[in-house]
DNA sequence: CCTACCGATCGGTAGG
DNA sequence: CCTACCGATCGGTAGG
């Protein structure tokens, strides 16, 4: 059972690598062909562009977090909507779970994005507003429901999601916490944030 | 009243400006020169490299953090010592401070500081870790108080700064909050996140 | 996928 | 601060 892998997917794997450990500005495309032990021409046998490969990293990356966030976010038709707190808590863990699983193309996606074509970054960033609109929205919803203080559901969107984001910069596998661990810490801290001093907040856990 | 501006801080100014926008990889030497309206070999009549030019920015940078929120980190001498919610709220203030008040800056030693050559970065890389520790020793007096939740020092205040640098990037002072607000917005949600729920949490507000 | 090449640009220097 | 230049490298292509 040999594993599948494309020449394309190699390409991609190995800049991707690459791009987040030099940055796509200094990373040239003899270096992507050196790891693969070809010629730096016989690259483009495979690609249009260096900037093509990036995009490729880039969005599939974003693909993830929409596949595993967005059902969480958007009500499901049959059972009954989650409480506030622990709809924003399985959407930071789902979060989380995208940022250690996928963590080198989630790394070149929130760092590298910038160096797209004018085109395609516009795109990108609309991509990452209505990502971002997501965790506005089940903020907001809960400080309508009095379950969350009245905080600015924008701003707290933001610092959650550029913490969360950050894990991508320092987490390691290998390492003192689990993925698990570090997104229930996460969650817990913010949804603690919002929860306290509530107006409904009469003591009894909605949460988890 | 001429302004003083030497032709070395116009450069690094410029350069921050392009580093900035495109990132130190694919800014050139001439892309600088041009925007003091010189050429490129000239610049090398005032600095001895590139790198040298990034490294002046990202340690005055690093300078400034230091000097805004060192004092507050350490014990005075002689008031009382303040209570772990007032100083990491102190702080918290401080570091959106610089942040805002010198983003450019603050960006480029946020984001660009990996083009710095190995020796400059592992020392960097070192100040930051002592920065850091401020705020890790901030919470850890607040939880050994019983202040604060019992957190992870370390991951909270990652998480806090990580945040907090984020602002970095999307910060406009022509923008609806004012830096003022932005920082207090974050002070009270991490605070918030600290207090709520702790041991020694009486209910009386021992906070600003 | 390779060889061989394109024009452009890179950081930096010599000598004034 | 300029002119003129250095060797190296850039992203990408032609033709096989």
């Amino acid at each position: 059972m040999a594993i599948e892998t494309t020449r394309r997917q190699q390409i991609e794997d190995a800049a991707s690598a690459l791009f987040r450990e030099r940055g796509y500005a200094a990373t040239s495309v003899r270096d992507i062909a050196q790891a693969l032990n070809i010629q730096g021409g016989s690259l483009y046998a495979h690609v249009a562009s260096k900037e093509d490969v990036l995009w490729s990293i880039v969005s599939r990356a974003a693909d993830r977090f929409n596949a595993e966030v967005g059902p969480l976010a958007t009500d499901p038709g049959a059972p009954a909507a989650p409480s506030a707190p622990a709809r924003l808590r399985a959407m930071i863990r789902a979060h989380v779970e995208v940022v250690t699983s996928s963590q080198r193309d989630a790394a070149v996606f929130l760092h590298e994005w910038r160096f797209l074509s004018d085109e395609r970054r516009a795109q990108m960033a609309a991509r990452r507003d209505a990502y971002e609109a997501l965790f506005r929205q089940a903020i907001g919803r809960g400080i309508a429901a009095g379950t969350f203080s009245p905080v600015d559901p924008r701003l707290t969107a933001t610092a959650i999601l550029t913490a969360l984001n950050g894990i991508a910069t320092w987490y390691r596998p290998d390492g003192p916490l689990t993925a698990q661990e570090i997104a229930d810490h996460h969650a817990d801290l913010f949804i603690r944030a919002l929860t306290c001093g509530a107006p409904g907040s009469s003591r009894e856990r909605t949460d988890s």
